[in-house]
RNA sequence: CGGGGCGUAGCGCAGCUUGGUAGCGCGUCUGGUUUGGGACCAGAAGGUCGGAGGUUCGAAUCCUCUCGCCCCGACCA
């Protein structure tokens, strides 16, 4: 490809208030363009590198025995209805009304896919089967960022495996766990697979594959010692109780005018916040529950879900909190309530602790659970954090931010038996397909590798998903000599199956230097003032090396290069 | 959805507090000189100041509403 001919919009300045890396360096380098919040274009550049990675992707995916197919974005909405996920779902879930009805653009596919094997499949001699697409899927997400760390439309690889029984399904998931680790080490990219949540969709076994990034999403708590690896959502600790360190005392009300927070009742008390038991009052399936908590932990609201089996839950408002109390928010206690109450298990050995008293501007000390009359149960509750120690080993977790490039869970029966997807196996009875999900955000890995290889300069692709393999760089096209030789390299490089991208613009060197870098391509190669004795620089991006070679060697050099970075 | 920030020329920004001729840098166009790390000189074009309403003799600037975008949180197969 010639540069004068490539739409490839480079900018030497971008606002301030984009922030992340990877975000700013791909606008800049001319690889995508917002439309709106969430949207964005795929210019060439971008465009290319998207298509290396979903091929890096489909290689692995065909090597593993999955077959590539294309599904509808439109999905009606009797099909999400019928799977039970359209109230599931229903906050990310882009609604239009087209002639004939409701539809939705696809989130993801496991309705439309089932729907097809159901109406297709019917005998265990047709399974196992795994299908997979790579397509945009479109989400109202809540907040798009990052550029295509999260986006409202975006370019994902699902796979769905159908399977006769659980043994099928262990030998799929263990197959796209593999493949996993494969295609993401082939991009470069150093990703750590952490125990995860089904979400929404349920479904146990699951795990995330996550680039640690400050700039992630997710918490990851990470042992250093034995390698257990969680996402924050579900992961597990060994509990430490303390042993009560007083005996108990009888409670009494205090005045705290205006103290609804933690940190307010702390100050004003001159307690530290793990003296407090904090009362959160939720709302579950529309029925007031209360959380207790340790002053200073936070809620695990997915974990209390669960524990609850309630399908929504979510913390009340002021108005509920005061019909469920007879107080206002921020003045919640366990004295005295008549909800259900949860209470996470590390509060059993507080004594003489404080809490709301269901009054305004009033608190207890020294509370102690024999003060709680209505009924209490014990339960996980609470995050782990850094500091709490791991289960199997009990080494303290250290915690880092993680952006999840991918998910593979088992779905079991969790779409095949609301949408009936059943077969009839070897001894004639009739069986619901086991299935398994198997998500990578392609898109989301452009972001996650520019997050990952970039310097000051500009981006640093790695050599199976750069756009091109080398930047062929005259620096003079006025001067004969050099174009002469540019041009030659340039239809040698072609003529060789290298990919090039050749910058015959009439620019001055330094801007060619300067767009190189940006866009970040691996292999540089310079024809300047040498191009008289018949030698050129070749270097590369990453470890700027400068080295003269003579120009009847540059291809071999060149291919040589190319393929040690593969 | 809660909190914070920002919308002024193609891009990046100043001006707004204290109302009075809309500015700077980059880019673009023309001519010339340059040519190994985002050149220089001369000239030119380019703006409903996000939108609507209000206050005022007069609004980019003050007030109200609204739309959009960014960041933190909530949410997230």
């Amino acid at each position: 490809m010639r540069y004068s001919q490539l739409f490839a919009p480079t900018l030497r300045e971008i606002s301030a208030e984009v922030e992340m890396p990877s975000h700013r360096l791909l606008l800049r380098a001319g690889f995508i363009r917002q439309l709106s919040a969430g949207v964005y274009s795929f210019l060439p550049l971008g465009y290319k590198v998207l298509t290396r990675v979903a091929n890096v992707v489909r290689d692995e995916m065909n090597r593993a025995g999955a077959q590539e197919l294309l599904l509808p974005a439109l999905h009606p909405q009797e099909l999400w209805a019928e799977s039970g996920r359209e109230a599931t779902m229903h906050d990310v879930l882009i609604g239009l009304k087209v002639r004939g009805g409701q539809f939705y653009l696809g989130p993801t596919h496991e309705e439309v896919i089932t729907d097809l094997v159901r109406k297709n499949v019917r005998s265990y001699r047709e399974l196992p089967l795994n299908l997979y697409q790579i397509q945009m899927k479109y989400r109202d997400e809540p907040r798009p960022r990052g550029g295509l760390v999260r986006a409202r439309e975006f370019m994902m690889k699902d796979a769905y495996s159908f399977d006769r029984d659980e043994a099928g399904l262990d030998a799929t998931y263990r197959q796209m766990y593999a493949a996993y680790v494969t295609i993401f080490q082939r991009c470069g990219l150093d990703v750590t697979p952490v125990e995860a949540s089904g979400g929404a969709i349920g479904g146990k076994e699951t795990k995330e594959f996550m680039l640690l990034s400050d700039a992630g999403e997710d918490s990851i708590l990470l042992c250093p010692e034995c390698g257990y690896a969680a996402n924050r959502e579900i992961a597990d600790f060994r509990l430490v109780v303390a042993e009560p360190a007083e005996p108990p005392r009888k409670h009494v009300a205090v005045n705290t005018p205006d103290a609804h927070t933690v940190q307010q009742v702390c100050d004003f008390l001159h307690v530290a916040p793990e003296r407090l038991v904090k009362t959160l009052i939720c709302m579950a399936d529309g029925q007031p529950v209360a959380a207790l908590v340790r002053g200073d932990r936070e809620l695990n609201e997915g974990r209390f879900r669960v524990l609850l089996g309630a399908a929504r839950l979510e913390l009340a408002t002021p108005e509920q909190i005061q019909a469920a109390t007879g107080g206002p928010i921020g003045f919640s206690g366990p004295v005295g309530l008549t909800i259900p109450m949860y209470a996470d298990e590390e509060l059993r050995g507080m004594v003489n602790f404080v809490a709301g008293a269901n009054a305004a501007d009033t608190h207890l000390v020294d509370v102690n659970w024999a003060d709680v009359t209505a009924p209490l149960t014990w339960a996980r509750l609470r995050f782990a954090e850094a500091g709490d120690v791991c289960p199997n080993c009990a080494t303290p977790f250290t915690e880092r931010r993680g952006i999840e490039l991918g998910h593979i869970f088992k779905l079991r029966y969790a779409i095949s038996e609301p949408l009936r997807a059943t077969f009839t196996d070897e001894d004639g009875s009739e069986k619901l397909i086991i299935m398994g999900c198997y998500g990578i955000g392609v898109s989301r890995i452009i972001s996650a590798v520019a997050e990952a290889c970039h310097d000051e300069n500009g981006l640093i692709w790695p050599m199976a998903l750069a756009p091109y393999q080398v930047a062929l760089l005259a620096m003079n096209m006025q001067d004969e000599t050099q174009r002469t030789l540019a041009e030659g390299l340039y239809a040698a490089l072609q003529a060789a199956g290298v990919d090039v991208l050749f910058d015959d613009r009439g620019e001055r060197a330094g801007v060619k230097f300067k767009d190189a870098d940006l866009i970040g391509i691996p292999l540089q190669l310079v024809v300047g003032k040498n191009a008289a004795d018949g030698l050129v620089e070749l270097r590369e991006r990453r470890v700027k090396n400068p080295q003269l070679i003579a120009h009847d060697t540059v291809v071999a050099t060149v291919r040589e290069r190319i393929a040690a970075a593969e």
